[in-house]
DNA sequence: AAGGTGTTCGCAATCGCTTGCGCTATCTTT
DNA sequence: AAAGATAGCGCAAGCGATTGCGAACACCTT
């Protein structure tokens, strides 16, 4: 491998200077930034990143740290979207991303035995759903490592945070089902609390709701997959059995309660119309084709990605919390016949932010 | 941070003592070993990373490359999976993984403008699926940096590679449906030639079709997709219209091909039986619940890990190509009515490696 | 003509760790 | 008892970049 050096003997001037034309650092003349340049460019000269992050105390790669079994999600893969997104916008900066997947160990013994965060091999760290605990998260954002949150958030702390707009989209998909289809008895199909997305959306239902005078009717289990969204339904229609239409807080909730419904012979959607919410792949292919709130995966990685490198940049954020605008999918379950022309987010984009200096 | 300095100044001893104390290495008595490794313990020292790195010329990172279209695959977390693996074993020898998505500018350029790969940034490289073009593998491998292929293998070349048994899966799929449910008629659904798991499963299908002496009926589309499985069942149909039964390169032509026949008002699986290949997690939830051949997705990844510490920890390999076995995961699709024990792939896991030294 | 200002560049220190080599003390051998 | 072997440890030289500071030089100003 050339070193700086080599490439410094090579054009008669000294390491500095090389560094200085590279680097973008005042000091060097148009002239011999050029040629430096230029002679980089065609000895294919590459800094050694090591000896960089020594001396700079800056690596350029950013951990990606997400639950074991999250990744990918069973039925969806959601959390390696994200990484995409924040991969593709580092990656033009010239920065790497760590996977770094925790197990139920690793949360419970904390940041301080995990040699990836430890060793000074990057400068942020990106914590990625709602399951990594606020203690794991605070140990690691108090040994001066940014951090930043996706798909999780936590309260009454500055830790910058991205999500979908859960609340919006929610409400968006209830609306749908009381404007447009003139149901009055809806209810919700909700996991486990105390988990920002499921509160979100569970909030954004009963909004919507309230908004429309209207009771809710809200069922809560364990987990969030098609077994459990199958025995929420069943709670739902013992409870309710008027119920005629289910908003459920996943799609995997969601076909769940298809399924379930179809077991029970009540008809999708002539009997029983349902909604979903992240719009997997699987959703358009459901039988019948699934209603859905589409949650901007890739976008939420992006967006994580811009934040970091603003930082990176010094531009200083007192606080920074990103909320991603969803966009309600209509297909059939939800009684519509034909797809109209897909409804955007009434919320629309929206950034809360606050940028000093 | 703590610095190896302080940390030998506080115990009274050389830095070089300590260094040798922490890394396992001779020369230090087991009593100062002792000690060390005790005091370095209580005051948590980390050895900073860069440093190390910079000296040794090794990172403790390896890079997982995959096409930015396929992470994630639009329909199934394959490589997310590999990835997650692949990470699950390194982590445990403190090593870290770096995310790499390639776009199609990437690969043309080829590994020699992408920081990650030039800036002595990995120890290795593992570059997962079939897309990643030779000549940019080649590129790599030539910088005198190990390469290791996952679901990909190059001919005539020393590379690394682990895979799963695509012909041996194939060929159980066919064999079940001949020999359990007596098919003769039996018509491949495959996808782009060159592809080496599409070429391997249709190896293993004109396989078994030989030995038990009945002609290949074969299709190919481009693309492999719930689509193209569908317009391939047409022609399946058009070509050879007694056809009884349907391999699917994968198990989302597999349900292309099913949602195909009930447009056609054949039945799956008394008119049609149908098999596929992958054991996505929507397998199980088709109707009818596909019939499938499960490959290995977690344990590639995890064989890749150990591939690589045991080149890391100076093992020294002549050739390796490791073929993982897969598990033909019998539902209704083809014609059972239930599921009896799962039956193992005949041939069993299988390594073919030569280790030297 | 002398002094001031500004630009361009090189010297050398530094980042935190590893490791070859040499020194000392202890143990074994003849 | 002298000489050689061995083990334990410290000194100091790197690894390849960045950067503060001063030197050299050109150009103005008085």
């Amino acid at each position: 491998m050339l070193r700086l050096r080599e490439l410094a003997d090579h054009l008669g001037v000294s390491t500095a200077t090389v560094s200085r034309a590279l680097n973008d650092k005042p000091g060097v003349s148009a002239e011999t930034r050029r040629k430096v340049v230029a002679a980089a460019q065609e000895m294919s000269y590459r800094p050694n990143a090591a000896a960089r992050a020594l001396i700079t105390a800056t690596t350029r790669t950013v951990v990606f740290a997400v639950h074991r079994h999250h990744f990918p999600l069973s039925v969806d893969p959601f959390y390696p979207g994200i990484m995409r997104g924040l991969e593709e916008t580092l990656a033009a900066e010239h920065y790497g991303v760590l996977l770094l997947t925790l197990s139920d160990e690793d949360l419970r013994a904390g940041p301080g035995t995990l040699p990836v965060l430890q060793e000074g091999r990057a400068d942020a760290l990106v914590a990625a759903g709602p399951d990594i605990p606020p203690q794991f998260i605070l140990a690691a954002a108090g040994r001066s490592m940014p951090v930043i949150l996706v798909d999780n958030a936590l309260r009454e702390t500055a830790i910058p945070t991205v999500t979908a707009d859960d609340p919006g989209g929610c409400r968006d998909a209830t609306r749908h089902l009381i404007d447009i289809h003139g149901h009055r008895s809806i209810a919700l199909l909700r996991g486990t609390p105390g988990w920002v997305s499921s509160d979100g959306r569970a909030d954004g239902y009963c909004d919507a709701m309230k908004a429309a005078e209207l009771e809710p009717r809200v069922v809560s289990v364990e987990d969030t997959t098609i077994a459990t969204g199958a025995v929420a339904l069943i709670e739902v229609l013992e409870a309710w059995p008027d119920t005629t239409a289910i908003v459920a807080v996943n799609d995997a909730m969601a076909i769940g309660a298809i399924r379930q419904a179809a077991k029970l012979s009540r008809r999708v959607p002539e009997d029983l119309a349902v909604v979903g919410f992240d719009d997997i792949s699987w959703a358009a292919l459901s039988d019948p084709p699934l209603t859905t709130v589409r949650v901007p995966i890739v976008q939420i990685g992006r967006r994580a990605g811009r934040v970091l490198l603003d930082h990176f940049e010094d531009v200083i954020t007192v606080s920074s919390r990103t909320t991603l605008a969803t966009e309600l999918i209509v297909r059939s379950s939800c009684g519509c016949d034909e797809s109209p022309a897909p409804v955007m987010n009434s919320s629309g984009p929206r950034r809360h932010e606050t940028d000093h200096e």
